[in-house]
DNA sequence: GTAATGATTGAAAGATCATTCAGTGGATGC
DNA sequence: GCATCCACTGAATGATCTTTCAATCATTAC
């Protein structure tokens, strides 16, 4: 625990900014310690504030780790669905904006990572944390699988399953993330992104190659 | 934190006996609760046993927790080991034979999902779970890149990285593992077997049909 | 300038938990 | 049948952590 890591202490600030404040010091207290080592004392050390204020802000601890679980998913949503929604792209262009968007390094670090995976490993437990996080896992999930029944219709796979591809894509992200997390000298995004167009260049031959989208 | 839940109390019994007792019971107590919320209270509890107990056979909780991560390693080696070594089979069948391992109900099942991913989250912090599974998994990784190698030759398929579908091979089980614990509404084993064959399907269309190994 | 408001502090209380240990009791060897 | 050994028990200990709260301080409104 260290006190006051270069962030500036104004004796007074609004609530909002405090709070994001704190739930970036829990998303680096988790990293470092997990789940287990992330106590209050830690957390406000970490700020460089005082012990009492996460209570005040947030009235209990775990309402203060369900946000920060609830900050990470917000932030990878807005990212993926910026610009998988416009409407200047193809649906193989979306997809694609969809990958590029879980292997970007201000989404996919190892500090985030091991927060993400850190929830996972209690989630069965609490349900309030996998409430944070089923409805958008089920809106990526169901977006790619209509982007993929698009791409069947145009390039006439017919013996591809939408559904099986957008399934194995989510087990994609999530498994090369938590190697990623875990064997940061084996496995990198830009190499994830790379395995997962080869992927897609076996179902979907028209529209990618192993090098990305066509 | 219920007592007795059917298991046989003796009075006395050997130390190996009573330790995978206790271990038994901390992989229903983490699926549970996650590793939060199992203190050694509860997971005697689930066992029929008395609190000391753990300290006894165990020394610390951390030594149970590593034991346990441990055990599960083990079985998991164990079983896909068994098969990839035998000489009679080809390169493609070995693999299909580690694909079944882990997809296998006495290996991919929530209770013991649940403990995985309760470790890995705590994975950053503990060197001692890491190291636990650090080179077993890199020995499935290398295997699986060595099955790989073998088929490329096999079958010409100049263009296919070993390297890479080795990878994604670790991606897709972890992957479809974490959401087979998180949905299983929507993820089974099954499917995930199917998923994984369609992608090898796509890489070595000689030897793998949607369907398994040729 | 003064009062009111709301943020901030940190000591203290209360709760939980891992670990210890002195004592109990069953099994085995003789 | 006695002694020895070892598994076992659970109350007590001590450490850690969340939460509370009364007091303090900065800011804003008037």
């Amino acid at each position: 625990m260290s006190i006051n890591e270069g962030v500036k202490t104004r004796r007074t600030a609004s609530s909002e900014e405090r709070k994001k404040q704190l739930i970036e010091a829990t998303i680096t207290s988790i990293s470092r310690n997990g789940i287990t080592g992330t106590t209050l004392t830690e957390v406000t050390g970490i700020a460089g504030l005082s012990l009492g204020l996460v209570n005040f802000h947030f009235k209990t601890k775990d309402a203060l780790l369900v946000e920060t679980l609830a900050h990470l998913a917000g932030e990878l949503r807005d990212r993926w669905l910026e610009t998988a929604g416009r409407s200047d792209l193809e649906p193989h262009q979306k997809l694609a904006t969809i990958i590029s968007s879980h292997f970007d390094g201000s989404i996919s670090n190892r500090r985030k990572l091991a927060v993400w995976f850190a929830f996972f490993g209690e989630t069965k437990q609490r349900k309030s944390y996998r409430e944070c996080t089923a409805a958008l896992d089920m809106e990526r999930l169901d977006t790619a699988t209509d982007l993929c029944r698009a791409l069947i219709a145009q390039g006439g796979y017919d013996h591809v399953s939408p559904q099986g591809v957008g399934e194995a894509l989510e087990a994609l992200f999530d498994g090369f993330w938590l190697n990623i997390l875990m064997y940061p000298a084996r496995f990198s995004n830009d190499a994830a992104k790379a395995q997962i167009y080869t992927y897609l260049a076996g179902q979907f031959p028209r529209h990618f190659t192993a090098a990305g989208p066509r």
